[in-house]
DNA sequence: GTGGTCTAGACCACT
DNA sequence: GTGGTCTAGACCACG
């Protein structure tokens, strides 16, 4: 299968919304391509058990937002457009979630460098490459 | 005042988790200590334009949570137990977020080094002092 | 009620998308202004003895396209940017239908002029006003 | 070849109708005559890259519709009967095209004017000859 | 086979 | 009160 999801149905973010955060990265990195063919709907239902429905209001959604097209009869692929982003693109999409966590350590009181130094240890463990760089389009 | 709160009513984490939460922070730091008084409760409310139930709902969830005691006719006020926390608890309190930006990193096909620069402008930019440590009690 | 709808469910367009077209429409002529209410999912559902999903879904879909805007706990209005738009942004709106009949009308060998004649016939039997212009932003 | 259909894959209406309805126009017009010729299943859906069995589904509801039919091994040709149509049956089948573009023009806001401008517009970028008719059987 | 639409009902979260 | 989410099942349209 060309991508494979990471569904929580516990975790407190909708399932729909997993799925559609998860095509949105992959796409901006290029690990989804244009033309690249997507899990059906009942596919990725039922590998994960949840409810087709789900799935189906994630990709409407990706569909509207232009990331995904569908073609009728055959699935949803990725969309021409709006593939592979450039590095400054993604670290765009990355800094939300960073400026949030800096505002959290500011208001614990925390040193940059106490931030820092947790942050590199959570990059390890999600196995992060450590180059300059990777794939640029 | 002893606290200005930053109410985003727009922003995706409810507006009472908005106030919990970062009372939760200040007193882990310290920067809210015991026997400060909060905002009352319609106070807050009118001046951030949100609705007295909702501030009423976090400072209850707080005073169960320990953090807060309810004076009767003199608004609440911080508890005596439980206030400022050591450096390490503190990292522990704001590890989630960083935990899940490292995994959007990866999503995003970036690597180490860049989420790491990106992350000390953040810092930078909220205004954290760089020095090794600070306040400890 | 600010605003009333119509519904058609016997119409080959599904009934979420008639809702979005009507608010698209109504929004871009002004007859919906920012900040205007909109009827409540479960209102606009009875009163068209239609599913609440199905409101739902169209308010969800009016809102990630920035026309509404969910205010938690309080229903949705209409959003401040993208209010009233100017009469060539309007006609833009409208080019696409008239396009599809220019080109029906190609087809069917009909000349400009008997088509002329039978738009005019529409739009009186629609009742348009017939003044140059109407309520300029 | 006797007729180049426009098909967008793209389009919101489904190819197959999109090949019955331009068939149904120009058979109405007298573009296409009794006799007339219509291209492969196969030469069509290649021409196109579309799927021969959504060609097909079209040509046989043209064929049941009485407009096409079958020749053994030959492929198919508009019928002799229900061949042209007087001018107001054509016009009868632009109604509903221009109908529902009044109405939108309505809940737009715009004046009939206005509509009727950017109809005459569409109309010469079509093509349309000017005269008060055409090509009358 | 594919996705789309609608229904019905349940439960949750926020204000 | 508000909307959001998910489930289950049915039916349709398209290729």
């Amino acid at each position: 299968m060309s991508i494979d999801f990471d569904i929580l149905p516990s975790d407190p973010v909708p399932i729909y919304r997993q799925i559609v955060d998860q095509v949105r990265r992959r796409v901006a990195s290029g690990g989804l391509a244009a033309g690249d063919e997507l899990p059906s709907v009942r596919a990725l239902a039922q590998a994960h058990a949840i409810n087709p429905m789900t799935v189906s209001k994630a990709y409407s959604l990706l569909e509207a937002e232009g990331l995904l097209e569908r073609r009728r009869g055959m699935g949803m692929c990725v969309a021409a457009v709006r593939s592979a982003r450039s590095a400054s693109q993604r670290l765009a999409l990355l800094e939300p979630a960073l400026q949030a966590a800096a505002q959290q350590a500011r208001e614990l009181g925390l040193s940059a460098e106490q931030a820092q130094q947790l942050f590199t240890h959570c990059l390890a463990r999600a196995g992060l490459p450590s180059g300059p760089d990777q794939e640029e389009p």
